[in-house]
DNA sequence: AATGAATGAGTGTTCATTCAT
DNA sequence: AATGAATGAACACTCATTCAT
């Protein structure tokens, strides 16, 4: 029998690799990875530089943790969402689009995009994991949410290898001005004016029946 | 026949700035500003390093030159078409959208907007600049071009400070997914397709008319 | 028997900062501070080049520390001397010059004075600093010492803004001559010869009795 | 016959080599030799830098040059009035002195000592040469006109190895003072009454007769 | 004779990584 | 488990030197 009350250390042994990940992907996305000092991390993580390496055992190591942990989340939630609704491709849509930003775009995860965007050139295998594991599901994901509705009737026929891409740009956009520093900022507050517009726009693109 | 000698070096002070502006856009938007070394951006333009200093005093320098010489011809040519205009809304949103896809799309200057999303965060001045001579005017290029349309009719009212930048959006991801080596990568072929379904899109959610 | 097995390195914070100016002044003295490789001094010292950045933001700062915390101990004594002594003005001149001798011209500390003769252009901060601090000081310890001989009526009168200058002069080219690799180099056994010398030429100049 | 108007720069082609050794001089004074750039040299002297290059063949060989050439000028012309001087030791003492003073000591050949100071660890050769033709000769001077006065009974004996240097000292200390970028900064209205000091001081530690 | 664009070896500085404690 | 002093490879930047013009 353990001792029913845990010192803080020792539960802090599992907590700590999420605090690292944490303080590693602001900076990551923040400034990059190149210009990322480990230093900084280290600092923001509340820890010395030496203990990001009992963890993980190097700088890159560090990156694809940090994009692999972040993703097991994302994906898999708006999959069984699609699965299971029974409603109008509209609401279906619309309800999609909010649980998306809710859990992810509100989130730090919502600096993933920029992140992958700017570093796919350096972590090839990395960027491959990635698309595989991120853009394809989601582009996938789409797709099947289209085809429910052009079976339905309720979306226009288009075509299911490109559109799923165009339809969820603006929304990757709004992730990545999210963390661009001053470059084409959104005011916090304006952003559910933002989604709104998106959605509407994008429904009065898809939609069959004539608004 | 050309002579076969290379000779050590060339006086070319008036053709060198651009060449190693050209170079140095290259690099730093496949690797990051960080991550990208000089001495490559020199071999790439087929000078030394040193000669690099000879045109700009600083790896910042040149980044910075690299944005402002690269927009000059950016937004202006945008700007006329859109005033000298006078048919259909519909004729116009795609004659800008080719325009600037065989202009800046179709060009290495289509890495601008990856590279100031990644390096905004870094560079907080050069950002400022940007998102002044490049952003702002191009949305209010957009918003320009929406306003005649909802003036003629032809355009749904929508809100101006909002829809342009959802509108634009999959146009800049798809300059974006260029250069992001890998991840959401557009085979080239392709593209054409993307974008007529990208202007499809567009106006099916913008028109007045039922479509 | 010690162990023969030299660690890579060894945690040695307090002893180090010490080592390294003390290196520092070597080679500054030596090859002055533009040609002074931070390699060298850092071989000099036992540690690599980064350990140097460890303790010191740049080696403009090295220097600065190596003038800085060379003269804390410089000044001090001299001035005791002076106030505490009984004694004829002969007598005491005797002394201050044989206790300087002893605790700087003798020491690595003579450096100094070539090191900053060969600077003072290049950091004009670090000049007033040494100034005021070395300079300065120096003389109104002479000009007491003086002061008070002329009040005890066994030194001449004379002008107290130049005199301590033109009677210090020789002992400050002593310590010169002692680091000019071979230029005016006196050697090492003959420097109680110089002393001598350069005592009785003084005191012969000053003292009021005639000798 | 040759036409009897020399265009300007024909003479110049000779004229040119003193200016640069002029230029140089200046600037290995002030900043020491590894901190001098050749382009500031050439600036001051009026050409570029590819100029220096048809004159001297390394920046090591413009230093040698600047010494050499500058002590030609040094040295004769003191041994010869010495050779020649008819009066007392104390009137020779003050010619000497004055003459040095104003032939040497106010130009900027001034600034040879404390430029051999600070390079002759570098410039081993150079040292050697510095020493035997100015050095050397210089205190072989001093010590025949002690030597004069010895035998005519109007100096006191002494060594004479030893007492030339310590005696020249504090002229030297001028000199170097005089470049030393404010550290023992002499302003130039008060040099007459440091020579006076000088002057004075140092009879009354050589001459036979009580003062 | 004079220029100045180009070079590239050399050095100051940074920072990911290691390891004795 | 955690630290942080030490390392050294890597890279930005400088400047003496070269050479086509």
């Amino acid at each position: 029998m353990t001792c029913p009350f845990k010192p803080r250390w020792e539960r802090r042994k599992d907590a700590r690799p999420q605090e690292l990940l944490d303080a590693a992907l602001d900076h990551f996305v923040a400034r990059g990875f190149a210009a990322t000092r480990l230093d900084d991390v280290a600092k923001s993580a509340g820890v010395s530089k030496g203990t990001l390496y009992l963890y993980f055992s190097s700088k890159e190591e560090l990156l694809k943790a940090v994009v692999r942990e972040s993703i097991v989340p994302l994906i898999g939630q708006a999959e069984s969402v699609i699965e299971q609704f029974e409603g109008s491709s509209e609401e279906l849509f619309r309800l999609v689009i909010h649980t998306w930003w809710d859990n992810v775009g509100a989130s730090k995860l919502s600096g993933l995009p920029k992140l992958m965007m700017a570093e796919a050139g350096n972590f090839p295998d990395l960027a491959r994991f990635y698309q595989e594991e991120v853009v394809d599901r989601g582009e996938r994901l789409v797709a099947t949410m289209l085809k429910r509705g052009i079976d339905r009737g309720d979306i226009l026929p288009m075509d299911l290898t490109i559109a799923p891409r165009i339809l969820i740009a603006p929304m990757i956009m709004m992730m990545i001005w999210k963390h661009s520093n001053g470059v084409c900022a959104v005011e916090e507050e304006k952003l559910p004016e933002y989604l709104q517009c998106y959605i509407d726009m994008s429904l009065r693109s898809i939609l069959a029946s004539a608004k």
